[in-house]
RNA sequence: GGCGUUAUGGUGUAACUGGUUAACACGUCGCCCUCUCAAGGCGAAGAGUCCGGGUUCGAGCCCCGGUAACGCUACCA
């Protein structure tokens, strides 16, 4: 079967859906230059959406911090949470009641079913697959639960999860589901390789799957512009549109940003806070021109200034006929040497208030200076103290950090967990307390080796004003980075000797 | 394992509807400049386009078959 294609005399309206799960991601970032591109060029509008249906990774902080992010960033959106809009509200969370409308629509018309099994049985069956090397799925095992069975679970409260119905079933026959995608043509899946995929939670809260589908649709979506690790859920996506009826947006599936190593770009690997880059003094028209250059789509370029580009020039210049599919590597190597380049073309005077707001900001060093006031005893010993916070390249040598009580790899191993804890961790003091010296409990590290060790990893030395407070001011994007370098350096290190 | 996607120097990209020794940038190395380090200038090395077939006078571009990498395979997005 093939479906249909969107009208192609819409109006243009894309989105982009992040999720406020942590720090705004240098991905959505990526997508979101795209999106704003492709919407300029055509006179269209561009919805900032937040999808947070994920209770349990929802983080109270993220939203604004994407905001920001996309702000400083020059991505402006036509409709938003913040800016409101004719379609919203832009908040999944606020979007409860539609899409439980939208799956009662299912659920009546056949294409989707209450399943009550518990996660613990779906876990068994899984694993039961898995010994087996069968594809771990869903068995379908309540798809024709009888009324009267589903009548009764539901009577005395058990709870459930509505899943999709995969055709073939009464209603639809079909065994397979194709879709266009726009950069790569079209792309068939077998539906005995779809899932039936849960709709909405048990709490109440719907999946990706069921509100991007119903909120694009909703939200006049004309063109579905995200990342590469969509493209096996478009199926899904399409199934879901033609069970409500409802035509179809084209889909554009953008390469996948990847780090050095070919991998998907994670934080292991790769700094991937936009606010790193913000605090670690990038420039935003360098973090943008660079992310111009992932994937193509601008045109030939074949001189040093071809390869320098603003915002605007994009939006003029930039063809998704050009996109490039191998998935590129978001080398810092040349992000850097491109911040240089627009750091240099700065005026001394631009340059230098660059500087005081976003290096020696006046917010930052009155963070700073309480930290050693005590601590020394002419004002020129100021940065004696403060160095970390103004270097990029800190690395505790191993007599250092290591502890004299503790092995090498004990101590790595420690390290690791330091840094589970401080990815989980509010970045207040009042947080980062317990959370460090519980898991120094658990572990038997007392609390002078626990913070003698981080403080090594963040400020490069024995000495420091106090470790907390200066992490809270140094920032969590940064900090959190550092240990990261630091774990990575030792395991290169480690590498070399063997 | 299954399904899907992708594949040009170390990295990002270029190469008109197949047409001369595969181009540019980053990085690397060398030289110049210079009190140092950068920046800047000049130059060099580095791929024969994942592999194997085929079509063609001619293939990075087309066809077939492999391989590898990556993604998905959650009541995460």
């Amino acid at each position: 079967m093939t479906n249909s294609i969107t009208s192609s005399e819409a109006p243009v309206r894309v989105r982009i859906a992040p999720s406020p799960t942590g720090d705004p991601h240098v991905g959505t970032a990526y997508i979101g230059l795209i999106n704003y591109i492709y919407a300029k060029q055509r006179n269209g509008k561009f919805v900032l959406r937040i999808e947070d249906t994920d209770r349990a990774r929802f983080v109270a902080t993220s939203e604004q911090m994407i905001f920001d992010a996309l702000h400083w960033l020059g991505l402006t959106w036509d409709e938003g949470p913040d800016v409101g809009g004719p379609y919203g509200p832009y908040r999944q969370s606020e979007r409860t009641h539609i899409y439980r409308e939208y799956v009662d629509l299912l659920l009546k018309n056949g294409t989707a079913y209450r399943s009550f099994e518990t996660p613990e049985e779906l876990e068994a069956l899984r694993q039961r697959q898995v010994a087996a090397k069968l594809p771990p799925r869903y068995d379908g095992a309540h798809r024709e639960l009888p009324q009267s069975q589903v009548d009764a679970y539901l009577a005395e409260g058990r709870p459930y999860v509505v899943r999709m119905k995969v055709p073939p079933h009464p209603g639809d026959q079909t065994t397979s589901t194709s879709f266009r995608d726009e950069l790569r043509g079209e792309i068939t899946f077998e539906h005995s390789n779809v899932d039936d995929q849960v709709l909405m939670k048990s709490d109440g809260f719907p999946t990706y799957h069921l509100a991007n589908v119903v909120d694009d649709h909703l939200m006049g979506i004309t063109d579905v512009i995200r990342a590469e690790e969509w493209i096996s859920s478009t199926p899904k996506h399409v199934l879901l549109y033609k069970a409500f009826g409802w035509e179809l947006p084209r889909f554009w599936h953008m390469p996948l940003l990847r780090n050095l190593d070919k991998s998907k770009i994670s934080k292991r690997k790769n700094p991937v806070s936009l606010v790193y880059y913000r605090e670690s003094g990038f420039l935003p028209e360098a973090v943008i021109n660079f992310l111009g250059l992932m994937g193509g789509g601008m045109p030939e370029s074949t001189g040093p200034v071809a390869e320098k580009f603003s915002l605007a020039e994009m939006v003029e210049r930039f063809d998704v006929k050009n996109i490039r599919l191998g998935g590129p590597v978001f080398d810092l190597t040349k992000l850097k040497w491109l911040n240089g380049e627009y750091l240099r073309a700065l005026s001394p005077e631009a340059f230098y208030a660059s500087l005081r707001t976003n290096i020696l900001s006046d917010a930052y060093l009155s963070q700073i200076a309480p930290l050693i006031q005590s601590r020394i005893e002419t004002l020129g010993q100021f940065g004696d103290l403060t160095i970390f916070f103004f270097r990029d390249d800190v690395m505790p040598s191993q007599e250092v950090f290591l502890p004299k009580k503790r092995t090498l790899e004990e101590t790595l191993n420690f390290a690791a967990d330091q840094l589970t804890v401080l990815e989980a961790a509010d970045w207040t003091h009042e947080a980062l307390e317990p959370a460090l010296k519980k898991l120094g409990e658990e572990k038997s590290w007392s609390v002078k080796e626990n913070f003698m060790l981080l403080r090594a990893i963040i400020t490069g030395s024995t000495m420091s004003p106090p470790l907390l407070e200066s992490m809270v001011v140094f920032g969590k994007a940064r900090s959190l980075d550092r240990v990261r370098r630091f774990l990575d350096a030792q395991k290169k290190l480690a590498n070399t000797k063997k």
